[in-house]
DNA sequence: ATAATAATAGGAATTATTACTGTTTATTTT
DNA sequence: AAAATAAACAGTAATAATTCCTATTATTAT
Protein backbone atom coordinates (compact mmCIF):
# COMPACT_ATOMS: atom_id res chain seq x y z
CA UNK A 1 0.00 0.00 0.00
CA UNK A 2 1.18 3.30 -1.09
CA UNK A 3 1.98 6.15 0.83
CA UNK A 4 -1.01 8.57 0.70
CA UNK A 5 -1.78 12.32 2.74
CA UNK A 6 -5.31 11.72 3.18
CA UNK A 7 -5.05 7.64 4.63
CA UNK A 8 -2.77 9.13 7.08
CA UNK A 9 -4.93 12.17 7.98
CA UNK A 10 -7.63 9.61 8.16
CA UNK A 11 -5.46 7.60 10.35
CA UNK A 12 -4.83 10.48 12.76
CA UNK A 13 -8.24 11.31 13.52
CA UNK A 14 -9.34 8.01 14.33
CA UNK A 15 -6.42 7.76 16.51
CA UNK A 16 -7.37 10.85 18.09
CA UNK A 17 -10.80 10.21 19.75
CA UNK A 18 -12.59 7.75 21.56
CA UNK A 19 -16.09 7.86 20.44
CA UNK A 20 -15.94 5.72 17.54
CA UNK A 21 -16.73 7.72 15.03
CA UNK A 22 -19.10 6.99 11.95
CA UNK A 23 -17.31 7.74 8.35
CA UNK A 24 -19.14 11.26 7.89
CA UNK A 25 -17.69 12.30 11.35
CA UNK A 26 -14.49 11.47 10.16
CA UNK A 27 -14.76 12.94 6.84
CA UNK A 28 -16.22 16.53 8.85
CA UNK A 29 -12.89 16.52 10.85
CA UNK A 30 -10.80 15.59 7.31
CA UNK A 31 -11.92 18.58 5.51
CA UNK A 32 -10.37 20.80 8.53
CA UNK A 33 -7.33 19.31 7.17
CA UNK A 34 -7.47 18.75 3.60
CA UNK A 35 -10.43 20.97 2.37
CA UNK A 36 -11.10 19.21 -0.84
CA UNK A 37 -10.78 15.85 0.64
CA UNK A 38 -13.19 13.88 -0.92
CA UNK A 39 -16.27 11.24 1.29
CA UNK A 40 -15.39 8.77 -1.43
CA UNK A 41 -11.47 8.90 -0.20
CA UNK A 42 -12.80 8.44 3.25
CA UNK A 43 -14.68 5.40 2.70
CA UNK A 44 -12.13 3.95 0.36
CA UNK A 45 -9.22 4.61 3.05
CA UNK A 46 -11.16 2.89 5.65
CA UNK A 47 -11.72 0.14 4.14
CA UNK A 48 -8.17 -0.38 3.23
CA UNK A 49 -7.06 0.27 6.68
CA UNK A 50 -9.74 -2.01 8.37
CA UNK A 51 -8.60 -4.73 5.82
CA UNK A 52 -5.16 -4.05 7.13
CA UNK A 53 -6.16 -4.32 11.00
CA UNK A 54 -5.08 -1.17 11.37
CA UNK A 55 -8.32 -0.12 12.79
CA UNK A 56 -11.63 -2.25 13.26
CA UNK A 57 -15.05 -1.78 11.65
CA UNK A 58 -17.80 -2.15 14.26
CA UNK A 59 -21.60 -1.96 13.75
CA UNK A 60 -24.12 0.33 16.20
CA UNK A 61 -27.06 -1.07 14.95
CA UNK A 62 -26.65 -0.34 10.75
CA UNK A 63 -24.27 1.89 10.62
CA UNK A 64 -20.23 1.83 10.54
CA UNK A 65 -18.02 3.05 13.68
CA UNK A 66 -14.65 2.98 13.34
CA UNK A 67 -12.26 1.79 16.16
CA UNK A 68 -8.60 2.98 16.57
CA UNK A 69 -8.60 -0.24 19.62
CA UNK A 70 -7.89 -3.07 17.59
CA UNK A 71 -7.14 -5.56 20.82
CA UNK A 72 -10.50 -8.25 21.34
CA UNK A 73 -12.84 -5.80 23.82
CA UNK A 74 -16.19 -5.55 24.03
CA UNK A 75 -18.68 -1.88 23.96
CA UNK A 76 -21.02 -0.71 25.75
CA UNK A 77 -23.80 1.36 24.56
CA UNK A 78 -25.94 4.10 25.55
CA UNK A 79 -29.92 4.05 24.08
CA UNK A 80 -29.93 7.49 25.88
CA UNK A 81 -26.97 9.57 24.96
CA UNK A 82 -25.60 7.32 22.35
CA UNK A 83 -22.05 6.89 23.92
CA UNK A 84 -20.24 3.51 23.01
CA UNK A 85 -17.70 2.93 25.60
CA UNK A 86 -14.70 0.26 25.69
CA UNK A 87 -15.25 -2.71 28.05
CA UNK A 88 -13.73 -6.21 28.61
CA UNK A 89 -16.29 -8.68 30.16
CA UNK A 90 -15.62 -11.71 27.58
CA UNK A 91 -13.38 -14.91 29.06
CA UNK A 92 -10.85 -15.94 26.31
CA UNK A 93 -12.43 -18.93 27.56
CA UNK A 94 -15.33 -18.64 24.85
CA UNK A 95 -13.06 -18.32 21.47
CA UNK A 96 -11.86 -21.87 22.56
CA UNK A 97 -15.31 -23.11 24.01
CA UNK A 98 -16.83 -22.14 20.65
CA UNK A 99 -13.90 -23.30 18.24
CA UNK A 100 -14.12 -26.59 20.42
CA UNK A 101 -18.12 -27.11 20.68
CA UNK A 102 -19.69 -25.90 17.32
CA UNK A 103 -16.23 -26.63 15.07
CA UNK A 104 -15.91 -23.42 14.00
CA UNK A 105 -13.29 -21.40 13.40
CA UNK A 106 -13.34 -18.39 14.96
CA UNK A 107 -11.79 -15.07 13.49
CA UNK A 108 -14.11 -12.18 15.52
CA UNK A 109 -15.95 -12.06 18.35
CA UNK A 110 -18.38 -8.71 17.93
CA UNK A 111 -20.12 -7.91 21.53
CA UNK A 112 -22.40 -5.48 22.21
CA UNK A 113 -24.17 -4.78 25.22
CA UNK A 114 -26.64 -2.18 24.94
CA UNK A 115 -28.64 -0.26 27.85
CA UNK A 116 -28.38 2.61 29.85
CA UNK A 117 -25.12 4.23 31.15
CA UNK A 118 -24.63 5.71 34.91
CA UNK A 119 -25.08 9.34 33.88
CA UNK A 120 -28.66 8.63 31.86
CA UNK A 121 -30.17 6.42 35.01
CA UNK B 1 -52.80 -2.89 17.64
CA UNK B 2 -55.45 -4.29 14.88
CA UNK B 3 -54.84 -7.44 12.98
CA UNK B 4 -53.98 -7.27 10.06
CA UNK B 5 -53.91 -10.40 7.08
CA UNK B 6 -50.39 -8.82 5.85
CA UNK B 7 -48.95 -8.31 9.69
CA UNK B 8 -49.77 -12.41 10.53
CA UNK B 9 -48.18 -13.76 6.90
CA UNK B 10 -45.04 -11.47 8.06
CA UNK B 11 -45.33 -13.40 11.74
CA UNK B 12 -45.78 -16.70 10.07
CA UNK B 13 -42.68 -16.27 7.31
CA UNK B 14 -40.41 -15.11 9.87
CA UNK B 15 -41.61 -18.24 12.58
CA UNK B 16 -41.09 -20.49 9.91
CA UNK B 17 -37.43 -20.35 9.25
CA UNK B 18 -34.31 -20.33 10.88
CA UNK B 19 -31.92 -18.63 8.46
CA UNK B 20 -32.90 -14.95 10.25
CA UNK B 21 -33.89 -13.50 6.78
CA UNK B 22 -33.81 -10.41 5.83
CA UNK B 23 -36.91 -7.43 4.83
CA UNK B 24 -36.62 -7.83 1.55
CA UNK B 25 -36.33 -11.75 1.30
CA UNK B 26 -39.42 -11.60 3.56
CA UNK B 27 -40.81 -9.41 1.58
CA UNK B 28 -40.34 -11.88 -1.17
CA UNK B 29 -42.14 -14.91 0.31
CA UNK B 30 -45.05 -12.52 1.15
CA UNK B 31 -45.86 -12.08 -2.32
CA UNK B 32 -46.18 -15.50 -2.86
CA UNK B 33 -49.15 -15.45 -0.42
CA UNK B 34 -50.28 -11.58 -0.95
CA UNK B 35 -49.24 -10.47 -4.19
CA UNK B 36 -49.80 -7.06 -4.02
CA UNK B 37 -48.09 -6.56 -0.62
CA UNK B 38 -45.61 -3.71 -0.79
CA UNK B 39 -41.58 -3.23 1.07
CA UNK B 40 -43.09 -0.34 2.86
CA UNK B 41 -45.68 -2.70 4.76
CA UNK B 42 -43.34 -5.25 5.67
CA UNK B 43 -40.76 -3.03 7.18
CA UNK B 44 -43.55 -1.05 9.04
CA UNK B 45 -44.99 -4.13 10.50
CA UNK B 46 -41.12 -5.78 11.14
CA UNK B 47 -40.75 -2.33 13.26
CA UNK B 48 -43.85 -3.06 14.97
CA UNK B 49 -43.43 -6.51 15.82
CA UNK B 50 -39.75 -5.95 16.94
CA UNK B 51 -41.14 -3.13 18.83
CA UNK B 52 -43.98 -5.15 20.72
CA UNK B 53 -41.03 -8.22 21.10
CA UNK B 54 -42.75 -10.28 19.18
CA UNK B 55 -39.69 -10.61 16.79
CA UNK B 56 -35.90 -9.82 17.32
CA UNK B 57 -33.57 -7.65 14.75
CA UNK B 58 -30.47 -8.57 14.94
CA UNK B 59 -27.69 -6.98 12.65
CA UNK B 60 -25.25 -8.61 10.11
CA UNK B 61 -22.68 -6.55 9.28
CA UNK B 62 -25.07 -3.45 8.08
CA UNK B 63 -27.85 -4.77 6.81
CA UNK B 64 -30.91 -5.95 9.43
CA UNK B 65 -32.24 -9.51 9.45
CA UNK B 66 -35.37 -10.99 12.04
CA UNK B 67 -35.21 -13.90 14.40
CA UNK B 68 -38.56 -15.26 16.02
CA UNK B 69 -36.30 -16.64 18.61
CA UNK B 70 -36.35 -13.85 21.40
CA UNK B 71 -34.96 -15.79 24.12
CA UNK B 72 -31.28 -14.25 24.57
CA UNK B 73 -29.06 -16.42 22.57
CA UNK B 74 -25.86 -15.84 20.35
CA UNK B 75 -25.07 -16.01 16.79
CA UNK B 76 -22.05 -17.60 15.10
CA UNK B 77 -21.99 -16.26 11.16
CA UNK B 78 -19.73 -18.09 8.45
CA UNK B 79 -17.73 -15.53 6.69
CA UNK B 80 -18.34 -18.06 3.40
CA UNK B 81 -21.46 -19.55 3.52
CA UNK B 82 -22.94 -16.41 5.13
CA UNK B 83 -25.33 -18.64 7.08
CA UNK B 84 -26.32 -17.67 10.57
CA UNK B 85 -26.80 -20.07 13.49
CA UNK B 86 -28.20 -19.84 16.94
CA UNK B 87 -25.67 -20.61 19.24
CA UNK B 88 -25.99 -20.20 23.37
CA UNK B 89 -22.45 -19.19 25.17
CA UNK B 90 -22.92 -16.40 27.31
CA UNK B 91 -23.45 -17.23 30.71
CA UNK B 92 -25.73 -14.81 32.71
CA UNK B 93 -23.71 -13.67 34.86
CA UNK B 94 -22.20 -11.15 32.27
CA UNK B 95 -25.75 -9.73 32.69
CA UNK B 96 -24.68 -8.84 36.46
CA UNK B 97 -20.93 -8.31 36.21
CA UNK B 98 -21.57 -5.57 33.54
CA UNK B 99 -24.44 -3.89 35.93
CA UNK B 100 -22.15 -4.14 38.99
CA UNK B 101 -19.15 -3.06 37.56
CA UNK B 102 -19.53 -0.53 35.03
CA UNK B 103 -23.04 0.82 36.60
CA UNK B 104 -24.44 0.28 33.16
CA UNK B 105 -28.45 -0.75 32.76
CA UNK B 106 -28.17 -3.79 30.96
CA UNK B 107 -31.00 -4.05 28.31
CA UNK B 108 -29.86 -6.05 25.56
CA UNK B 109 -26.60 -7.70 24.53
CA UNK B 110 -25.71 -8.49 21.00
CA UNK B 111 -22.71 -11.52 20.62
CA UNK B 112 -21.95 -12.68 16.85
CA UNK B 113 -19.26 -14.75 16.49
CA UNK B 114 -17.85 -14.12 13.38
CA UNK B 115 -15.61 -17.02 11.22
CA UNK B 116 -15.80 -20.20 9.28
CA UNK B 117 -18.31 -23.01 10.19
CA UNK B 118 -17.19 -26.41 10.53
CA UNK B 119 -18.48 -26.86 6.34
CA UNK B 120 -16.08 -24.37 4.93
CA UNK B 121 -12.86 -25.19 6.60
C1' DA C 1 13.59 12.89 -14.70
C1' DT C 2 10.41 9.61 -16.47
C1' DA C 3 7.30 5.86 -16.59
C1' DA C 4 4.11 3.03 -14.31
C1' DT C 5 0.25 2.78 -11.53
C1' DA C 6 -2.02 3.54 -6.93
C1' DA C 7 -4.80 6.99 -5.04
C1' DT C 8 -7.63 11.04 -5.61
C1' DA C 9 -11.81 14.37 -6.28
C1' DG C 10 -16.15 14.77 -7.72
C1' DG C 11 -20.13 12.93 -8.93
C1' DA C 12 -23.30 9.16 -10.32
C1' DA C 13 -25.23 4.83 -8.87
C1' DT C 14 -26.79 1.45 -5.55
C1' DT C 15 -28.89 -0.47 -1.45
C1' DA C 16 -31.46 -0.48 2.61
C1' DT C 17 -34.78 1.93 4.85
C1' DT C 18 -38.21 5.52 6.01
C1' DA C 19 -41.74 8.97 4.87
C1' DC C 20 -45.75 10.60 2.43
C1' DT C 21 -50.46 10.35 0.45
C1' DG C 22 -54.73 8.98 -1.01
C1' DT C 23 -57.35 4.58 -0.45
C1' DT C 24 -58.84 0.41 1.91
C1' DT C 25 -60.16 -2.25 5.88
C1' DA C 26 -60.69 -3.75 10.79
C1' DT C 27 -62.96 -2.32 14.70
C1' DT C 28 -66.20 0.59 17.31
C1' DT C 29 -70.29 3.13 17.80
C1' DT C 30 -74.79 3.93 16.69
C1' DA D 1 -76.62 -3.80 10.13
C1' DA D 2 -74.95 0.65 8.67
C1' DA D 3 -72.06 4.51 9.60
C1' DA D 4 -68.05 6.46 11.70
C1' DT D 5 -63.27 6.19 13.05
C1' DA D 6 -58.69 5.45 12.68
C1' DA D 7 -55.15 1.94 11.84
C1' DA D 8 -53.05 -0.20 8.08
C1' DC D 9 -52.40 -0.40 3.27
C1' DA D 10 -50.20 0.08 -1.71
C1' DG D 11 -47.56 2.74 -4.36
C1' DT D 12 -44.19 5.90 -4.75
C1' DA D 13 -40.92 9.55 -3.46
C1' DA D 14 -37.26 10.66 -0.39
C1' DT D 15 -33.24 9.85 2.51
C1' DA D 16 -28.97 7.92 4.30
C1' DA D 17 -25.04 5.19 4.05
C1' DT D 18 -21.98 3.31 1.05
C1' DT D 19 -19.86 1.90 -3.30
C1' DC D 20 -18.62 2.61 -8.04
C1' DC D 21 -16.81 5.25 -12.04
C1' DT D 22 -13.63 8.28 -14.60
C1' DA D 23 -10.45 11.61 -15.71
C1' DT D 24 -6.62 13.65 -13.11
C1' DT D 25 -2.84 13.77 -9.61
C1' DA D 26 0.77 11.93 -6.62
C1' DT D 27 4.02 8.40 -5.16
C1' DT D 28 7.52 5.20 -6.10
C1' DA D 29 10.81 2.53 -8.86
C1' DT D 30 13.80 2.90 -12.61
Amino acid sequence: MRFSHQRETIREIISSTNIHPTADWIFQQAKHKIPNISLGTVYRNLRQLAADDAIRTIYDGSVARYDWNIEPHDHLKCRICGDIVDIHVLSDGIHNKVQKQYKFEVDDVEMNIIGICKKHK
